[in-house]
DNA sequence: ATGTAC
């Protein structure tokens, strides 16, 4: 395969640049990266750049395959990476989406300050790490069979909040209300159904976690106000997915359009972009459990969301008051919108795999309150650093298919990152430095900051881009890692 | 990311 180097790449404005379609024939699109030119040297001697090379010859894909500043290697498809098909002909493919099916972020806001949570920190660390089960395969305290699991599948975030895990106010604050109406559970396998039964209130392993910040700076005080963001405040963020039972929804359907491909003539350069078109029957098959996925992990992160109220009220009683919720986003999914493309306006599947939705102000899917302000684009940095909230702005209607970067960008391989890491050495560091750490050595390694891309200078490209603009700056205090 | 490899 034929690779990308810096000479096949043309600048075509401050921050975005652009592989031609001629430089392979396969092409259907160009290819456009968003980044800078630091960040773009770093990705040239992986298989970023090839990967989406390899997307713009996705079946039906429209106007451009594109990758954010975060932009890493994934399972086909780069991770940072967005693809937007015709509706509804046009190729659905889970490595556009991820094994993580509805990987996301949740952001609560406390009423309490830094140092009136400085002073609980310990506490607060040891009790967030009792209430949220956290680790490879860990299951939590609620168990979901057959019906009641396909409840879960349909109402997504509904389900927990019916139950008692925060509130209805929340369902307006949650991306889609929590909820994907084209979720089935008759095509998410028993297998996945029972890797999930006792995972929901669970976080996992890898990258996701639940982290206490306070709000180190504010950039836009009006957006600010809106969200309900002020300096010195403390707040919570959440970053979770579908757990096993997204996995397993990932493999099954991977196999069985694996199978289908050649029925419908498609070639592509990498096994791994397995797809069909949407409105085939394996097309159709695998949204309606993607979209049932994408729900079980939003009714996780609203059962965390309880947890984390939970060990708030233990440490902090009544007076600490509520975890008000700010927004939750997912940055893995596939979703059909209007968008224009070379055709004009048009119904598109835009797959997000390592992209966070960021619709600009004026959108019909954003909660009243938020309307002028744009949709929150929450960005979990890496464990020693810092985290941002941003707003979505107009420009990614027209660059990015109403998406954004989702987070730093891994630059080492987990591999690479355990080599070079000593984890009880930094777990002190980050001690010393004011920010508790509770999780495996082998987590803290992996997920180690120098495994990240310096999230400042991704946070800058998305801003300069124009798709998204800072509000505010989260550094850490507390982590919990699986 | 993931009961860390079909």
């Amino acid at each position: 395969m034929k690779k990308v180097k810096k000479d096949d790449i043309q600048k075509i404005e401050e921050y975005l640049w652009e592989i031609p379609k001629s430089f392979r024939e396969d092409m259907r699109v160009p290819a456009r990266i968003l980044a800078n030119e630091t960040l773009l040297d770093d990705i040239l001697d992986d298989r970023s750049l090839s990967q989406l090379v390899n997307v713009a010859c996705l079946p039906g894909i429209k106007k451009a395959s594109l990758v954010m500043p975060d932009v890493h290697e994934g399972y086909g498809f780069p991770i940072g990476g967005v693809a937007a098909t015709a509706h509804p002909e046009g190729a659905i493919s889970p490595g556009g989406i991820g094994y993580d099916i509805n990987c996301g972020v949740r952001l609560h806001v406390s009423k309490l300050q830094r140092e009136e949570v400085e002073n609980r920190l310990e506490d607060l660390t040891k009790e967030l790490n009792a209430q949220i089960p956290s680790g490879m395969g860990k299951g939590g305290p609620i168990k979901v069979y057959a019906d009641e699991m396909d409840e879960v599948l349909t109402k997504g975030a509904e389900w927990a909040i019916e139950r008692g895990y925060g509130s209805k106010e929340d369902l307006q604050f949650i991306e889609n209300n929590g909820r994907l109406p084209f979720a089935d559970p008759g095509y998410v396998s028993a297998m996945a159904k029972n890797r999930g039964a006792d995972q929901l209130g669970t976080i996992g392993s890898g990258n996701h976690f639940v982290e206490v910040d306070y709000v180190e700076e504010i950039y836009d005080d009006i957006i600010a106000q809106t969200y309900g963001l002020q300096k010195g405040q403390v707040v919570v963020l959440i970053h979770t997915g579908s757990r096993g039972l997204g996995h397993q929804v990932a493999t099954d359907h991977i196999r069985s359009m694996m199978a289908a491909m050649p029925k419908y003539g498609i070639q592509l350069p990498d096994r791994e972009l397995t797809c069909v078109p949407f409105n085939s029957e394996e097309g159709q098959d695998y949204f309606k459990a993607m979209c049932a996925a994408a729900n079980f992990a939003w009714c996780n992160r609203q059962v965390i969301s309880g947890g984390v109220a939970n060990a708030w009220q233990t440490v902090f009683g009544k007076d600490g008051g509520q975890l008000r919720l700010l927004y939750d986003v997912a940055h893995n999914i596939a979703k059909v919108e209007t968008h224009t493309t070379e055709d004009g306006p048009r119904k598109v599947i835009v797959h997000r795999k390592g992209a966070t939705r960021a619709f600009g102000p004026g959108s019909d899917e954003l909660p009243e309150a938020y309307a002028k302000a744009g949709q929150p684009v929450i960005i979990p940095g890496s464990m020693g650093t810092c985290s941002y909230v941003l707003a979505g702005a107009p420009k990614s209607e027209e660059m990015t298919f109403g998406s954004c970067c989702h987070g730093a960008g891994r630059r080492l391989s987990r591999t690479a990152a355990k080599k070079q890491v000593n984890a009880p050495v930094l777990k002190q560091e980050l001690r010393e430095k004011g920010i508790l750490v509770e999780g495996s050595y082998r987590g803290i390694a992996e997920e180690a900051p120098i495994a990240y891309k310096d999230v400042d200078l991704v946070v800058d490209t998305v801003e300069t881009s124009g798709i998204a603009k800072k509000v505010a700056k989260l550094k850490p205090m507390a982590v919990i890692k699986g």
